[in-house]
DNA sequence: CAAATATCAGATTTACTGAGATCG
DNA sequence: CCGATCTCAGTACATCTGATATTT
């Protein structure tokens, strides 16, 4: 006679919010010995990898809504990491673009965030490590697509 | 000439962050249509496997903190699922008892939450859903001892 | 007095909703 | 008039903090 239940700490959706939760903290606790979030971050790298954007671009490539992208580069621009301005062609879009300072900021935060992965995944040698990223991207694609 | 960033959605814990969010929202989803929370399945499931127990036991067992143990058994109280009576060899304690409509309700959440993981986890095979409970379980023992 | 328990009230974070103004 | 963009204000949820009272 086993017991019915599965005991909560088996369930595949528990073990992820629980390893979600402590990677997603060690991510922000490494942004915050910085002064940033995970926003800032993403935006960052989001316009590093794709070039100047309009707020709603960037949202949608980042996955952050569109009232929060407006608040993370109000603070953004007020650092001085990334530039607004009008774009000429739509005169509803902001272009935003990152300057200089924003790229060194985002070597930075990049660095922080590689160390924080190494130490997240530090039980599992390199083809683990590869075999979970591959089965969560699968998951991830079949549920977003 | 590479970029020199992963490009964010490559993040292992961007990946955790994603899957997890949408099974949290899935399983919340599939409480909420029997009116019931995370916080409630968690606490009837851990009556049922370690018997009655203190609100604090409950509240380590079940990785919820004491004010919230508090909150949800108010609710599972009021709706007659537990019992909390006094504990004659502690005063301060309250034992709190599953009862029979608690078990009944618990079996109820279960099939619920069965269901849902077969739904986060289909497009993987048996082989490789175990491949990742295995993975995460060792990350979370990991960073949990 | 120190530590554990139970309770309540509120702060914090991330994600999201809704309403407005402007423009294509 | 519809749809997209930007902005602000505020909600919802889970988590966590702090204060208080009681008992060990």
């Amino acid at each position: 006679m086993e017991p019915a239940f599965p005991a909560l700490p088996s369930l595949p959706s528990w073990l992820l919010s629980q390893v979600a939760l402590y990677a997603g903290r060690s991510v922000a606790d490494g942004f915050a010995a910085e002064g940033a979030r995970g926003y800032h971050y993403r935006l960052l790298a989001s316009l590093a990898e794709a070039g100047p954007s309009s707020q709603a671009e960037l949202g949608r490539r980042s996955g952050i809504h569109l009232s929060d992208v407006v608040a993370a580069l109000n603070e953004l621009a007020a650092d001085g990491y990334v530039r607004r301005s009008p774009d000429p062609a739509d005169k509803r879009r902001n272009v935003v673009t990152l300057t200089d300072a924003g790229r060194s900021r985002l070597d930075v935060l990049e660095a922080r965030v590689r160390a924080v992965q190494d130490e997240i995944l530090a039980p599992l040698d390199a083809r683990e490590r590869e075999q979970l990223t591959a089965l969560l991207r699968r998951l991830l694609d079949h549920h977003a697509g």
